[in-house]
DNA sequence: TCGACGATCATCT
DNA sequence: GATGATCGTCGAG
């Protein structure tokens, strides 16, 4: 597989946990007015569906904004948060079980200056300003919620074979923003690879 | 119909 | 470390 030929479905369908490690080192392939934009992604965190109470399909609920999260594996799952960002999620698994992976951060490869821009970032760029975080990776990518429910595989927007991180480089870590999850909280489901200048805080 | 809130971020102190 | 921005969605009523 080549670091830009799209990652297979058959990728997508294996478990969450699964997927979220193997897409460290992956790229995201943003094809944007004539202009490619390119990340490497260095952290991910994965959500694993009903059971788990920081899901967006926890319980099993399934409502208009969270229906992709139970399609089959590859496909974005994009949503709004706080009223103001959007986030990033590749679905996994067979369907039904509303299990993603939410693509955290990403180290630019190519487009930084279209990134920059789409950032509107007003001092020179450092490590993690362009795309250290779900909603600046979705801002500087122009990933939208009109991606919601598409494939992955597409000119527009892709994930590629990429560079793909070794097993003794990943970290893990009990994911972010979720205090309010109870015991889910705690579980270890985020992942970065060690010591990456793009991981978002806290740093793992 | 309405009130509360969130898988965030930038900008303060 | 704390806070405000900002709005679509959800579930209660």
């Amino acid at each position: 597989m080549s670091r830009f030929s799209p990652l297979p479905v058959a990728f997508y369908r294996r478990s969450c946990v699964e997927v979220a490690r193997d897409l460290l080192g992956r790229y995201i392939v943003r094809r944007l007015d004539g202009a490619r934009l390119i990340v490497r992604i260095v952290e991910t965190e994965a959500y694993l569906g009903e059971g788990d109470r920081a899901s967006h399909a926890w319980h099993g609920r399934v409502t208009r904004r969270n229906a992709t999260l139970f399609k089959p594996g590859d496909v974005a799952y994009v949503f709004l948060i706080y009223g103001m960002y959007n986030c990033f999620n590749a679905v996994t698994q067979a369907g039904g079980e509303g299990a993603a992976v939410l693509i955290r951060a990403g180290s630019p490869v190519a487009g930084e200056s279209e990134m920059a821009r789409r950032r509107a970032l007003r001092r020179e760029a450092r490590p993690g300003d362009l795309a250290g975080g779900p909603g600046k990776l979705c801002q500087a990518l122009g990933i939208e919620r009109r991606h919601d429910g598409g494939p992955l595989r597409r000119a527009e927007l892709r994930v590629t074979g990429g560079d793909p991180a070794a097993p003794g480089e990943i970290v893990s870590g009990p994911r972010v923003g979720v205090d309010y999850a109870g015991e889910a909280a705690g579980w270890p489901l985020r992942f970065a690879i060690r010591s990456d200048p793009h991981v978002s805080r806290p740093r793992l």
